[in-house]
DNA sequence: CCCTGATTCGC
DNA sequence: GCGAATCAGG
């Protein structure tokens, strides 16, 4: 995939907003971890050796998506509460488990109807469950972000938390 | 092992 | 210029 202008743009802005090398990979789409970190260098960003193991984690607060990345507006509460809700009692789960990555949702393809939570700390994102509705068009959710991003490991423990009978979820599930 | 960025070097 | 492979480190 070639460099263009806006791509480096996009580059320089996340690279200089502090995301690592991979989320900012994962989050421009169809180029590698390494592609990032080559091409920062080439254009002269800053280097972060030191500070890299220093700097903290980009945190998200709980139950506030967002929107430090686009601007846009949160997703209704209730709506996102509802569809944990119905998560926690197994229903329309597979859809979002399945997530593909071709479905996915960068910032070049976000729009007003797009689910806006963002790339962060995964422990923060953990139960935001707000699902994929492709008949509307309507809402996404870092939820299969986060599943691409931490791999396989991150997979086995979703699978392991739908084996999981009702009652042992955690409440912060329906919570937010 | 998970992750991080830095560097090298064949393409 | 590009980025996979590799390195060094937390």
């Amino acid at each position: 995939m070639a460099w263009t202008q806006e791509r480096e743009d996009l580059l320089r802005k996340l690279w200089l907003q502090g995301l690592s090398a991979s989320q900012i990979a994962y989050v421009m789409a169809g180029i590698t971890r390494n592609a990032v970190i080559g091409k920062a260098h080439r254009m002269g960003l800053p280097k972060r050796s030191p500070a890299t193991s220093h700097r903290p984690k980009p945190r998200v607060q709980r139950g506030q998506p967002s929107l430090a990345l686009v601007g846009a507006r949160p997703a209704p509460r209730e709506s996102i509460i509802e569809k944990q809700f119905q998560r926690s009692l197994g229903l329309g789960y597979e859809a979002g488990f399945e997530a593909e990555q071709g479905d996915r949702v960068t910032l070049m393809t976000l729009t007003s109807r797009t689910c806006k939570w963002p790339i962060g700390d995964p422990a923060d994102a953990d139960f935001h469950f707000c699902s994929h509705d492709a008949e509307n068009g309507r809402s996404y959710c870092e939820f299969h972000h986060s599943l691409a991003y931490q791999g396989v490991r991150r997979r086995r423990q979703v699978a392991e938390r739908r084996a999981a009978p009702v009652e042992a979820l955690p409440l912060r599930a329906i919570a937010v």
